[in-house]
DNA sequence: CTTTACGTTCAGTATTGACAGAACGTTCAG
DNA sequence: CTGAACGTTCTGTCAATACTGAACGTAAAG
């Protein structure tokens, strides 16, 4: 039986949300979304699967489509609404995450400003997390740009 | 007064690590240890200046140490531990936030099992993916060790 | 027009986890 | 040998937040 492993796949995509300090149950639906055949589900259908209540289905629904990972789709029911994993969305999904990574750099700046008159030494504690930073925020778009362009193409 | 500017610091470096799912204090925490002088802070010492208990600053720099980020160093008082930012740490923090985005290569690697006499675009969600955290678990070090070198040597 | 099914939003509940306080062990000073 | 200062660990408490249930609005079906 194939149900435990499905099980298993989706629960590891909640724990994987948790320590990246995002709702369990975005990763959960995300889970569900990532394994589903057919591809799009409505909310209805996530929330017998998931066995969770609609409204914690609709504002994780609502969370995944801001951050990218999903989207509606045209539904084959009326009043129903369909939800896919959106082609693309881990690339947008990874930028974020970056963003986050790299807003450091602001941090790093301003402390800097605060240790102007100080010795060099004290300043290197910073200075090296401004230096990455700035190669990491340099690069790492553009290699992202790469992974995009071999998927899209 | 510089002091209110250095508080400022400390509380974007805490707001950086909750958006990281991480403690604040450990932020708080960090930010004192970047921005103080001397370089070197007793836990007591850590206690006064964020006005937190022993035991959350106890915690808190286990917690740091085990990142990476900071370090013991030889006390110049007795039976007191100090802490000071550990050279090269940024590098490892980035490399463990590092391993954690790219487990889900691992996820994404079991679901395709999971798909395995399916459709190829329906594997495609999970391929993506898969993909794209190869690219950067092969690319992303050796960015790293570029910094790391550039700092180091 | 009425009823029903669906999704959203709001208020309430439960759970997680960050932090403080207390107790303990250890080490130095007297 | 006794006492005090320091750090760690354990337990308890409080706050944040993830999730549920209920009320509401809406649109389709009969």
């Amino acid at each position: 039986m194939r149900y435990y492993e499905q099980q298993h796949f989706i629960e590891d995509m909640s724990l994987y949300f948790e320590q990246m300090g995002l709702p369990r149950m975005a990763g959960r639906v995300l889970g569900v979304l990532l394994i589903c055949n057919p591809p799009a589900q409505s909310l209805t259908d996530l929330c017998e699967i998931l066995q969770a209540s609609k409204s914690s289905i609709s504002t994780t629904t609502r969370l995944l489509t801001e951050m990218g990972l999903i989207e509606r789709t045209p539904s084959p029911v009326p009043r129903q609404v369909y939800f896919q994993f959106k082609p693309g969305g881990w690339v947008v999904f990874i930028r974020q995450r970056l963003k986050l990574w790299v807003s450091l750099h602001n941090i790093a700046e301003e402390g800097l400003e605060l240790l102007h008159d100080q010795d060099p030494e004290l300043r290197s504690r910073l200075q090296e997390a401004h230096d990455m930073f700035s190669v990491i925020e340099e690069e790492l778009p553009t290699l992202l740009d790469r992974v995009e362009k071999k998927h899209g193409g």
